[in-house]
DNA sequence: ATTAACATACCGACCGGTCGGTATGAAAGC
DNA sequence: GCTTTCATACCGACCGGTCGGTATGTTAAT
């Protein structure tokens, strides 16, 4: 095998095996041996790829962080009626379950590292912003438009979020307890119907 | 000083230094040493009245829970229209918001531990359950009331739990960029707005 | 021959928890 | 009141083991 295609799959593998193991220990509780030890790695291997664990950390939430982005600008572009724009917040909720699956408790990880260490928040809040400024600009977007009432948009993003990272969270808590994907459809349509003008 | 006085002291102090040690470190990095330290306390003091470093985080967990608990008992009684007893949740967001403030991040790492430790999701499901039924109870009536169109009332309840939770989450990441306790009330409308009958 | 890609052996710091012993106040016998 | 007896509260040295990270050697592609 090619020398950078064998470097490749090493550095895969010990990202795969780092994503677990934070996800179901959780970032401290997981350490680099037992993260090479997964990966069948030594640690030599993960030390040359990587400077220190926080690196591989930073790099897997900015793998996630991608992603994330990606399907909202993948809805963005998929619609142009206002309400659907809120609406595909509920989608992103559904993607990210359904992708996250076992590893879900990863976003709980990067949360409580975001509140601990600058660098992590830095990289985390910056798309946080975005996210709501989406929901924002779509929600005065509706305002001008007279299809929904006068509403302070940058509070009403904040609730969207808000929504979804609640469901987020709850999903985490209690996977089988409900169909997490309905229920935020569910809140989001509520939501519309406060919005809508009468 | 009586005994038991000695006692009683020495454990609060061991609960207060370790709560404030866990919000601003997290449990794993923070050592009983350091709890020990902060406390003014000897590591023998504290394995006499704590059998592990997991019992205090547990004991930590109950009390704020229980706090959450009083709070809710208080609005309930305080009023009986089934409107203002929504909007109460914002009430026990701002006062989470209030006197959480800078121990507000152990919060996190609760959740993370709940799903991780099967003694703590215990304990904090189950409140959650309690806060759920409530909301539900409060919106079924409000349909059999007529006052609320007709919706699921579980559903619902899970979306204000949801609302409740994201809020805290928002808050913990930028606790300085907005009015938490006015974004979540302002929510709370939004979603009263989107459940009335017309 | 050079160098990227690994493996192995190892480091000092620190971990949660234990243990033998001491200080202190309460209860009991006188 | 005074002393003996005893339980509780507390101390700090210490344990085996693990931590993140490094230093050095080996292999194999270029």
């Amino acid at each position: 095998m090619k020398q950078q295609d064998r470097a490749t799959h090493t550095k895969e593998s010990i990202l795969k095996a780092a994503e677990h193991l934070f996800a179901v220990q959780g970032y401290e509780a997981t350490s680099v041996s037992m993260i090479c030890d997964a990966a069948g790695v030594s640690k030599g291997a993960f030390y040359h790829h990587y400077k220190t664990k926080q690196s591989v950390f930073l790099e897997l939430m900015q793998r996630w962080l991608k992603d994330l982005d990606e399907q909202l600008v993948l809805l963005n572009e998929s619609t142009d009626d206002v309400k659907d724009g809120l609406l595909s917040m509920g989608e992103i909720v559904g993607h990210v379950l359904d992708v996250g699956g076992p590893q879900l408790p990863i976003f709980l990880e990067f949360l409580s590292r975001a509140i601990r260490d600058p660098a992590v928040w830095e990289a985390t809040v910056e798309p946080f912003q975005r996210y709501r400024d989406f929901f924002a600009v779509h929600i005065q977007r509706g305002i001008d438009e007279e299809s929904f009432r006068e509403i302070a948009p940058q509070y009403a993003a904040r609730v969207i979020i808000a929504l979804a990272v609640g469901m987020l969270v709850q999903g985490l808590l209690d996977p089988d307890g409900e169909d997490w994907r309905d229920v935020t459809q569910e809140a989001l349509q509520l939501l519309l119907h406060g919005m809508v003008a009468r």
